[in-house]
DNA sequence: GCCAACGTTGGC
DNA sequence: GCCAACGTTGGC
């Protein structure tokens, strides 16, 4: 059981759009970075946790939580010559890229990455790094837990 | 839109 | 296997 922070573009697929999907559930296809492909392809699996994050938006922050609901299997775009993920190395045989299903859980309230570099618990998170730009990252879990605590609170408790 | 940081590609 | 060039990411 592993916790992780998935990055999503909202007008590619918000939060509320995976609440809305069929079974509020998606694969999440069109990974084309070796590292995250790893973590999706090595370590993921149906029970993980996910922080889902809205990134290249006027708010990047975490929206949400998802879990995994299915470990990670070839994904199908690679060899679809009319997707942007087409990759013509990739073969059925060999596949290059894979993909996991997430499920939403919940939508939290919108902690902005501005609030959670306040926090001096959560400095050694990834995308806080600089230049980090893995979509797919790990989570501590004493970061997860602290994490979901800043969120049950009421904000006024949270922020000075 | 800018730009720093990083990953990938490809010539050698 | 090096490394320059290029493309992409993502906060600001």
């Amino acid at each position: 059981m592993r916790y992780w922070l998935i990055k999503s573009e909202p007008y590619k697929i918000s939060i509320d759009d995976l609440a809305a999907m069929p079974e509020q559930t998606t694969a999440w296809f069109g990974i084309r970075n070796y590292q995250s492909r790893n973590f999706m392809r090595n370590q993921m699996s149906p029970g993980d946790s996910v922080f889902f994050y809205h990134s290249c938006c006027a708010q990047p922050g975490i929206v949400g939580i998802a879990k995994v609901t299915q470990a990670a299997y070839p994904d199908a775009t690679q060899f679809d010559p009319s997707s942007r993920y087409f990759d013509a190395k990739a073969t059925e045989q060999n596949p290059r890229w894979f993909n996991i299903e997430i499920t939403y859980v919940k939508k939290t309230r919108l902690l902005t990455i501005k609030e959670l570099r306040r926090y001096p618990e959560l400095i050694r998170m990834r995308i806080l790094q600089q230049g980090n730009r893995l979509s797919i990252t790990p989570i501590d879990p004493t970061e997860w837990k602290f994490i979901l605590n800043i969120l049950e609170k009421p904000i006024t408790q949270v922020i000075k």
